[in-house]
RNA sequence: GCGGGCGUGGUGAAACUGGUAGACGCGCCGGACUCAAAAUCCGGUUCCGCAAGGAGUGUGGGUUCGAUUCCCACCGCCCGCACCA
């Protein structure tokens, strides 16, 4: 084998072009990497003068020990996009970072007694030296950081301390989601159908007190902010944006209490137009006025039912009947002065509105449930015609229609009725216009060791403070005995401190926050990865943020892209970031699969990266990913598939080294045969093509459908050239050399430099840049119709007009039979395509 | 239930603003090379038909000279959220 020689940089001649690629593709990849290294052509000048700049990022993965096909996917395509731009005159920043805290390390050091950092540490050692070096992945690793450093916690700490000075930051006694197994706080977004997202426990709810971050702040801006990425984003991944943030307009209203003068209880509905069908109201078991509003005769069922409802977990509560207890108490329906009971039920969400509905069962198929089981009347306020009369209802309807029973609004449509009802309630004063949203604040404890720690000390006497000096670092030798909550208590001398600026004693919080914090702020810290003054100068994010190209998977658009866009939107409002939307172009790519199931190890059916590289090469796999399946949907995996593309890059190698010796091209690349003319063709549209399909079109796997349709086009070219043309083929393929480098840089720079003598990396040349004239054909085909159906075709010169194409049309002998003797009606001329003979 | 995506050959898919449906890949078939095989290369490959021709993008309708693309109704699959009043 050739590795020894290949292995040996200064000897770059030594690359045995004759051999068969697929006998040397291992010793070109090393070859092309060690080259890469010394002539360090991935770095970013992030302080360019250069106008022209991308930000391209992957999400930064969590260092599990193992890279899978999920990762080279990220990566092959934000390579792709990262060296198309470079290629095109960028300065390109794509950096690569470690996502660091987590359980899994947590749980190694609870299972098997090993430090977590240690654990972690050398995962990260395992990806980066032996997994995804071997890709050949353009990253510039002065930027790297690993969210689990001192290094870096130290700016989550102080980003926390940050939103707690612009009381962004709070302290509540909650009901909380709490996960038996990995004993700790859930956020919503980590219950998945009611069960933890790591765990797969059932969630318990407890009530406990702990940290919040106040998102809601800024859930308009959010919800706003949508609009400006349309185009940007996939709909779908808006679309989960907006369902997680779930804006709905509607009213508050003031149903007051019978016999308790001035008190009222607040109703949030969106449906003002339903209001004279109200036959009851009903409060959540979590509403603070349940207790005291309990009629002394059914205070015990009342305190009975609420006790079972908060003490069942989520999952209970969500497939519970539609069970409800009176409170022995009255409301007054603020419009109609009738007086409907007062219930209490566990389907009402504390949570949400004011956690009191009013019950319409005619028009809302829960309240329908609820007032069947209860024995509450069903009244009928919406006709679904003008003229249709009221009757018995087997199930709520809730579409528009027109008012009935309403008063003064009867015979209005529903929709006009509601803002009519709205108007006459803020006008008396009994309601108040309210936007409403699911979002939730964002509850970032965790009783968990290996994250940032929570940087505030607490003292009887005082309260809550910050604590004074940053990084709160993370106690080593910490005792997981007890548990994962005790573990940084168990550190002798953590908990103890003293109150800032005092002797008295203090304590520290010993909870950690949750690892999206961590990953809400990355993108900026690869501004200034180094920087041990502040977070990031702010001159930086001016010139890099926000990321242009942004890579990673949808299941992420419900988390960590709703905390990185409120990040991004408080640090614009502060004025540490130029626009206060981070991403422009999300590429939310899908998943790779194995025979139609997700990989992984408990099925055994994973495909391995690295042994993926051994037998076909990091290029071959990397075109292979890219190829066949369009972005956003999963891969299918498929050994043939990726032996096609090994297969593909061998058709290359040949061609080109079959050019190698061809003479170089003096001077500019001048056409003069049809050869060399189809060549030139061939090459100025696949780089104009290649280009939009990535920057525009999210078509990597049609730009990798266009490399092979150029190499059949070339081969027969280069394969029938004179000794005459060679010169010229030679110059055409090593600018595809270019396109090719794209998608597959190894082998596309040993050509470069090997076949075609470049002495300059690949990654330094620009984009081929053709004159506009070999975009244009020379000739046209156009296609020929009679009444719409296709007869024929027609080629002719480029600037033949509609006449002459005419012309040439009808005397084609096919259209002529056709067209016989038929009365021709019009004719349809489409320029550049096609003519329509109607008869 | 609500929201989103999607139904095209044996198969992954393409068709950018309505304009030659099936580019490109995989598979399959045939051929060359070979004692033979592998590898490689060349050709073919939507269906019916010898052909001329006809049919064809989930189903039914519509708009149009012309519809995979636009509109209406329906059927089916996938994903996300899910008692948010």
């Amino acid at each position: 084998m050739s590795e020894a020689v290949l292995s040996e940089p200064s000897a770059p001649s030594a690359v045995p072009l004759t051999r068969p690629f697929r006998e040397v593709f291992a010793g070109v990849e090393e070859r092309a990497r060690a080259v890469w290294e010394a002539e360090q052509v991935d770095r970013c000048d992030l302080d360019t003068p250069n106008p022209r700049r991308r930000y391209v990022l992957g999400m930064f993965p969590y260092p599990s020990g193992n890279a899978h096909m999920g990762h080279v996917r990220v990566y092959a395509i934000s390579d792709a996009v990262a060296r198309l731009s470079r290629f095109r005159g960028y300065e390109v920043l794509h950096p690569l970072g470690w996502d660091a805290f987590g359980l899994p390390a947590e749980n190694a050091a609870i299972q098997n007694g090993v430090d977590p950092a240690a654990w972690t540490a050398e995962n990260i050692a395992k990806m980066k030296d032996g997994q995804f070096s071997r890709l050949g992945l353009s990253f510039d690793l002065r930027q790297e950081i690993n969210s689990a450093s001192p290094e870096y916690y130290q700016w989550t700490q102080a980003l926390f301390q940050l939103l707690y000075d612009h009381g962004l930051v709070y302290r509540a006694d909650g009901w909380v989601n709490w996960d038996p197994v990995d004993q700790t706080v859930l956020a919503n977004e980590q219950v998945i159908d009611g069960r933890g997202w790591r765990s797969g426990a059932p969630v318990e709810r407890r009530q406990l007190p702990q940290w919040y971050i106040r998102i809601t702040a800024f859930a308009q801006a959010l919800w706003d902010g949508l609009e400006t990425l349309r185009g940007q984003w996939s709909d779908e991944a808006i679309a989960v944006q907006k369902g997680w943030i779930g804006r709905s307009e509607g009213v508050e209203i003031d149903f007051p209490i019978v016999g308790d003068d001035g008190c009222a209880i607040k109703c949030y509905t969106t449906r003002a137009d339903t209001l004279f069908g109200v036959t009851s109201v009903t409060l959540a078991p979590e509403h603070p006025l349940v207790a005291e509003l309990a009629a002394p005769g059914q205070a015990e069922a009342v305190a009975a039912y609420v006790a079972a409802a908060t003490g069942r977990s989520e999952i209970e509560r969500e497939t519970a009947e539609r069970t409800g207890v009176s409170l022995g108490r009255i409301a007054r329906n603020p419009v109609t002065g009738e007086e409907v009971p007062i219930l209490v039920s566990e389907y009402v969400l504390g949570g949400y509105g004011t956690g009191a509905i009013m019950n319409v069962p005619a028009h809302d198929a829960r309240d329908f449930d609820f007032a069947r089981r209860n024995g509450l009347p069903i009244r009928q306020v919406i006709l679904p015609a003008p003229d249709a009369a009221p009757e018995e209802l087997d199930e709520a309807y809730t579409e528009p229609g027109w008012m009935t029973g309403s008063g003064e609004f009867d015979g209005l449509r529903s929709d006009e009725a509601r803002q009519a009802i709205i108007d006459a309630l803020v006008a008396r004063g009994i309601g108040t216009r309210r936007v409403n949203f699911r979002l939730r604040d964002w509850l970032i404890s965790r009783q968990r060791y290996w994250g940032t720690p929570i940087p505030m000390v607490h003292s009887d006497a005082h309260g809550w403070a910050k604590a004074p000096e940053l990084p709160v670092m993370l106690p080593a030798g910490a005792d997981f005995s007890k548990g994962s909550g005790q573990a940084m208590a168990s550190v002798p001398g953590f908990v103890e401190t003293v109150w800032p600026g005092t002797d008295e004693p203090a304590r520290r919080e010993t909870d950690t926050m949750d690892t999206f914090m961590c990953s809400s702020w990355y993108a900026w810290r690869f501004l200034d990865a180094a920087n041990t003054a502040e977070p990031w100068a702010t001159q930086r994010a001016e010139k890099w943020m926000p990321i242009d190209y942004y890579v990673g998977g949808l299941e992420h658009a419900s988390q960590h892209l709703i905390y990185f866009r409120f990040f991004s939107h408080f640090l614009h409002s502060i004025g540490r970031t130029p626009e206060p939307e981070p991403v422009r172009h999300f590429l939310d790519n899908g998943l790779v699969k194995l025979g139609g199931e997700k990989m992984s190890k408990s099925k055994g059916n994973v495909v391995v990266p690295t042994e993926a590289v051994d037998r076909y090469g990091a290029d071959a796999l990397r075109l292979y990913i890219l190829a066949d399946t369009p972005l956003r949907r999963d891969i299918d995996w498929n050994d043939a598939g990726i032996e096609g593309k090994q297969r593909f890059l061998g058709q290359i190698w040949s061609l080109c080294v079959s050019l190698a010796d061809a003479t170089e091209l003096a001077g500019q690349m001048a056409a003069n045969t049809p050869r060399e003319r189809a060549a030139m063709r061939q090459l100025a549209r696949l780089a104009v093509e290649v280009a939009a399909d990535i920057e525009e079109r999210r078509g990597f796997h049609n730009a990798v459908a266009r490399l092979h349709s150029f190499v059949g086009e070339l081969r027969p070219l280069i394969l029938e050239a004179d000794a005459g043309e060679r010169p010229l083929l030679r110059e055409v393929m090593r600018e595809f050399t270019k396109v090719l480098g794209v998608f597959a840089p190894h082998i596309a720079e040993m050509l470069w430099r090997e076949a075609f003598g470049g002495t300059e990396s690949l990654f330094r040349q620009p984009w081929p840049e053709l004159d506009a004239k070999w975009l244009a054909a020379d000739e046209l085909t156009y296609s020929i119709q009679v009444n719409g159906k296709l007869r024929g075709t027609v080629t002719v010169t480029a600037d033949s007009g509609e006449e002459a194409v005419v012309a040439a049309a009808k005397a084609s002998d096919n259209v002529s039979a056709f067209l016989g003797d038929k009365v021709l009606r019009r004719v349809v001329f489409v320029p550049g395509r096609l003519v329509n003979f109607v008869v």
